[in-house]
Parts: structure tokens; C-alpha cells; sequence
DNA sequence: TTAATATATGAACATCTGTTCATATATTCA
DNA sequence: TGAATATATGAACAGATGTTCATATATTAA
């Protein structure tokens, strides 16, 4: 922290502040992000867009181990942003809800958009 | 990988593969995610979605170095997830487009959407 | 020019992440 | 039962990240 500087409004500041989402969303928002940043989870949201699938399918697609599968389900299924179902001795996942659809798209098409580099 | 379990249908899943992004959109996509995984970047672009800011106004706000919001702040920028645009000895920080914005707004709504713990 | 203000950058370091390996658990089938 | 299949978990380690400190650059005002 540091002197005001002249474009400096403190009561205004102060305003915008409250106005950002509390401790504990922002926190939770957070690890959502931190989720999505592993390209091998991403490459999962983005099979499971098209398709439910239990573990040893996403084991034919990506070329991590199962382990690494797993750890990263579970990530995805602690932020609820794939849920689970049991079929016999299949787990299959599936995507939570729209939200994470849009999610994913939003950023797809924004990366997308700038072709330059 | 593994012997394909029963559920597998090679052929199938050569087609899921063949529809997620590319390669470089994935990597881009992980990139922005991981940006928007730091509570600082998060909170800057909150801030950001109410009042486009110089960052004599963030080092009055967060409680961080002005040294760690001008790192933030260039990560951000290089994502174009946040513009500059400079005035006199300021330098003027704003949302990039209304994708950022629908971004973060889908996942504060995804994590609200949830209160139970 | 010089001093002051505003911002950016590089190095360094502690912390966090993603993967693998090894192993445990759960379900089905023989 | 026991063997095979499907999935989960813990430890460990290499690599990445966010912050701070120190310093550089850019702009304005004197």
C-alpha cells in the first residue's frame, strides 16, 4: 500500500469493493478455475460434452495412466462440475450441468476468436 | 492405457477425439483458465467489471505488492482477458470483452448455485 | 534538467500441482 | 469362495506459480 494517487477515490473504492463477491465464492471460484486449467481435465469436460464415460474409455482417448484419470475426476467431482453414477462395476461421469457447458464454451470461443498469435 | 474394457467402442471414441478443440485451443483455454485461478486476478477482475482501474487504485484495494497487481495485471493482458490503454502518466486497465465477463459471472453463478458445504 | 509519481520487470523462494508408481477397494463372474 | 476387472487413493517428486524485493523505465511537473 502506498500514497493515494490523484485518480484515487477512497469512498468510491470502498463501494466497488463491497461489491465484489465474498471471501468464500471468490475462494470456490478460484479452485473452479484451477480446475479447468489442466489441459488433461479439459480434454475430459470436452469428451464428456459429447458423451457420458466411465474411466477405462477416457483410458483409450488420453495417454496419462488411470491414476492420473482418477485424481483428475475427482477433482472435477469435488467442484460438482461432473457428477458420477454407478452401473454395475462401471463409474460413469457425466457433466454436471449447463453452467460448465458454457463455461468451457465461452473460453473455447474466445480463444478461438484471436487466430493471431 | 490398458486392454479396452467392454464398454469401449474404439471407433467411437476415435470420433469423440476427433471433436474437442485442437490442440493449441486446448493448451490457450488451460492458459485462461489458469489465470482465473489466482484469488488476486480474480478480485482485480471483479473490480475491473464495475470501473475500468489504473493500479494506484488496486494497490488501494488489494492487499498485495504493487509489484504482484503489475505482474497480475500483464498475465491477464496477455490473455486478453483485460486491455490497457494509457493516459498522461496512468495507466488504464478494463475488461477485455463480454466473454471475460460471462465467464466469470457463469462460474460465480455455478458456485453460488451451491450453498450446502 | 531533476525530482516525483506511476508502472513494469527480473530474480529468488516457498508453496502448490499433476503425474506416476504402488497398492487398496469394489464389483462381477467362474 | 477366488480370480479378474474397474476404479480410487496415498506417497513422492519434478515442474510450475504467486508473491516479494530490488530495480528499471516512463511520464509529468518543477
Amino acid at each position: 500500500m502506498r500514497d493515494e494517487c490523484e485518480r484515487v477515490d477512497s469512498k468510491q473504492l470502498g463501494n466497488l469493493l463491497q461489491n465484489i463477491p465474498d471471501s468464500e465464492s471468490i475462494t470456490r471460484m478460484a479452485a473452479v478455475f484451477q480446475a479447468l486449467q489442466s489441459e488433461t481435465r479439459l480434454k475430459m469436460l470436452f469428451l464428456l460434452r459429447q458423451k457420458e464415460m466411465c474411466v477405462c474409455e477416457f483410458e483409450q482417448v488420453l495417454s496419462v495412466t488411470q491414476s492420473a484419470i482418477s485424481h483428475g475426476l475427482r477433482i472435477l467431482r469435488q467442484l460438482d462440475l461432473v457428477r458420477v453414477r454407478r452401473e454395475g462395476k462401471f463409474t460413469i461421469y457425466y457433466i454436471a450441468d449447463e453452467h460448465v457447458r458454457t463455461l468451457i464454451e465461452m473460453c473455447l470461443e474466445h480463444v478461438e476468436e484471436k487466430h493471431e498469435l
